[in-house]
DNA sequence: CGTCCCGCTTACGTCAACGTCAACAGAGAA
DNA sequence: TTCTCTGTTGACGTTGACGTAAGCGGGACG
């Protein structure tokens, strides 16, 4: 029997996952721990499914941008509990919308805080190029970096 | 001799500024020991002036971007070093410039995460609307929360 | 056969960013 | 004077998110 390879049905290893995100076996399996993982076993080993790789990248933007593994957790099991506790989905709908604001704000600190560095880049830059024009360096090589990154965004959504 | 309130030859002390940004002493002075924050001191207080206030500003505001206390004060340094160490300089703007990328690059992550507590929270909506239509809160309340953050934003620059 | 390498568990170590507590001092109010 | 408040300096405790090291087992390779 083939292995489906690149099909829902395919497994991966936790070093699999830790150097395609970059993360340690240490991480994968903390999360574990706390509860966000709970890939199948194969005896000792674990097997991580296409849908726990899809919660891994969920862990890691949540981490990103602040989440506590805590907080992960809690929207985590909003997708594989289909229904049942509606009380305290009650409670959760309201801590989701705290958080929405939450990170409103994180945004706008971010646009402030892009703004002032540029501003900051400028007066180097202007203070570099009148005293030692000969440390400016790739100063071009910026912009391309940004417009590199107008690429790849591989949407992942949850099993279904 | 009368004291000229409200204007750049204000201070502040401790606590002030603590029940102004909802800090608390420990912080301020922790920031100090880290080198973000240097108050003058009358006798043994310390003494914050406007100066110092737009530094805790932007202090908070690197922390809720996710920056380092370290790299908050590689930031500021810029500031009061009114020129030298052309070379330190050089680099800082390299660093600078990555910092930048990784602020865009937080943002995208932090919108994507905006959608997805959306999407939970929407199937949260209809989730209980169908099985528990008496906890569904103040659904409205949060279009109001949100429009009415389109205003104060009290923008502080540092003094010239 | 030995020896890597990967994986597992258990347990202790670490680092940032403070919190907490002790012990003390000066300024005003009662 | 005695409280109470606000301030100070250490020094130690805490929390979250892992890192690191010890010790063991199982395949694969030379």
């Amino acid at each position: 029997m083939v292995m489906e390879l690149r099909r829902p049905e395919r497994t991966f290893t936790i070093r699999q996952l830790c150097t395609e995100f970059k993360a340690t076996p240490r991480a994968l399996r903390f999360y574990e721990d706390k509860g966000l993982l709970t890939p199948a076993r194969d005896g000792m080993n674990r097997v991580y499914s296409y849908k726990d790789r899809a919660r891994l990248i969920l862990i890691l933007r949540g981490k990103r941008v602040g989440l506590s593994l805590q907080e992960i957790r809690e929207i985590l099991e909003l997708y594989d509990e289909g229904d049942e506790a509606a009380h305290q989905n009650a409670h959760s709908l309201k801590k989701f919308r705290e958080k929405i604001v939450v990170l409103e704000r994180q945004r706008e600190d971010i646009d402030g805080a892009i703004q002032e560095l540029h501003a900051a880049c400028e007066r180097l830059e202007t203070h570099l190029s009148q005293k030692r024009p000969d440390l400016l360096p790739k100063a071009a090589d910026y912009d391309q970096v940004l417009r590199a990154r107008l690429d790849g965004h591989a949407e992942m959504a949850m099993g279904k």
